[in-house]
DNA sequence: GATACCGGTCACTTCAACGAAACTGGGGAC
DNA sequence: GTCCCCAGTTTCGTTGAAGTGACCGGTATC
C-alpha cells in the first residue's frame, strides 16, 4: 500500500534522476537546447569550458534516456542535430525550480559556507 | 544587465545545489529529516544501507552549506540531533518537484533505456 | 597541396565519491 | 568485569566521472 514508489529504498528511481541532473554538464545542454536545437558545435561553444569529449558523454547519456534526440542529417557534410524530446523539455520545469531556489538563496549558502570555513 | 548569475558560466551558483543534490545520499537525509529532527544511529537504520562514513560526510557537507543543523546534546551520555534549517526545509520544496517529475516519468525513462540497451 | 571545419574517437591521467571493515572512548546495564 | 550503546574515526580499496591532448575521415575552400 501506500506509495508507489519508496522513497527510502535504494531502487529508488528519483535517484537516477537526480544523478542525471547532478552530473557536471547536464543542466548546461538542457538549458541550452531549451533554447533550440543546436548542432554539435553550437553545443560545443556556447557551454563555455566543455570538451568534445565529455559533450559526447553527456548527449549519449541524455539519449539513452529519452531526454535528448540526435537527428543525422549528414548529406555530404556532417550535419547533426540534437533537440529536446517532450520528456526532456519537461524536465525543463522542475530543473528550473531548483535553479530558482539556488540563484535565489546563494547568499545564504555562500555565507554559510563562509561560517563554516572561518571555524 | 541581464540576469544576476550567467547559467553558462562554470561558475554558476547552481552547480554547486545541483551537484549537492545530485550526490548519493543528500535527497535521503533530506527527505528523512524532513519527517522530524533525528539522532545519527536514527537516521543510519532509517537509510538502509548506509554506512557511518557516509552519513557523517553527508551531514558535514550539508552542514557547512547551512541545510542541516547539528545539536549536541550530550549530557553524560553521547546526544547529537540532526534537524534542517529554515533553509534546508525550503530546498524540500523544489525536491520534491524534481522527485514528482521522476516518479511520474519513470516508466518512459525505463522505456527508453531499454530500448537504447536493445538497439 | 595546405588548411580548416564538422563530429566526433582514443588512450591516458586525475580526482572525488563511495564502500567495507575495523576500531575508539566514554559512559551504563547486568 | 564484561558486555553493549552512541557517535563517530581510520584505513584501505574500488569505482566512475571528468579532464588532457592527440588524432580521425570526409569535405570544402583557398
Amino acid at each position: 500500500m501506500g506509495k508507489a514508489y519508496d522513497v527510502m529504498a535504494a531502487t529508488c528511481p528519483s535517484r537516477t534522476v537526480l544523478h542525471r541532473i547532478g552530473a557536471r554538464w547536464t543542466v548546461f545542454v538542457v538549458t541550452a537546447l531549451e533554447e533550440r536545437p543546436m548542432r554539435f558545435v553550437e553545443l560545443k561553444t556556447r557551454i563555455q569550458g566543455i570538451t568534445p569529449k565529455v559533450l559526447t558523454e553527456t548527449l549519449r547519456a541524455l539519449e539513452t534516456d529519452g531526454l535528448v534526440k540526435r537527428i543525422d542529417r549528414s548529406g555530404k557534410l556532417p550535419h547533426v542535430e540534437y533537440e529536446l524530446t517532450d520528456l526532456g523539455r519537461s524536465l525543463g520545469v522542475p530543473l528550473q525550480a531548483v535553479r530558482e531556489w539556488a540563484e535565489s538563496h546563494v547568499p545564504e549558502i555562500t555565507e554559510a559556507q563562509e561560517r563554516a570555513a572561518r571555524s
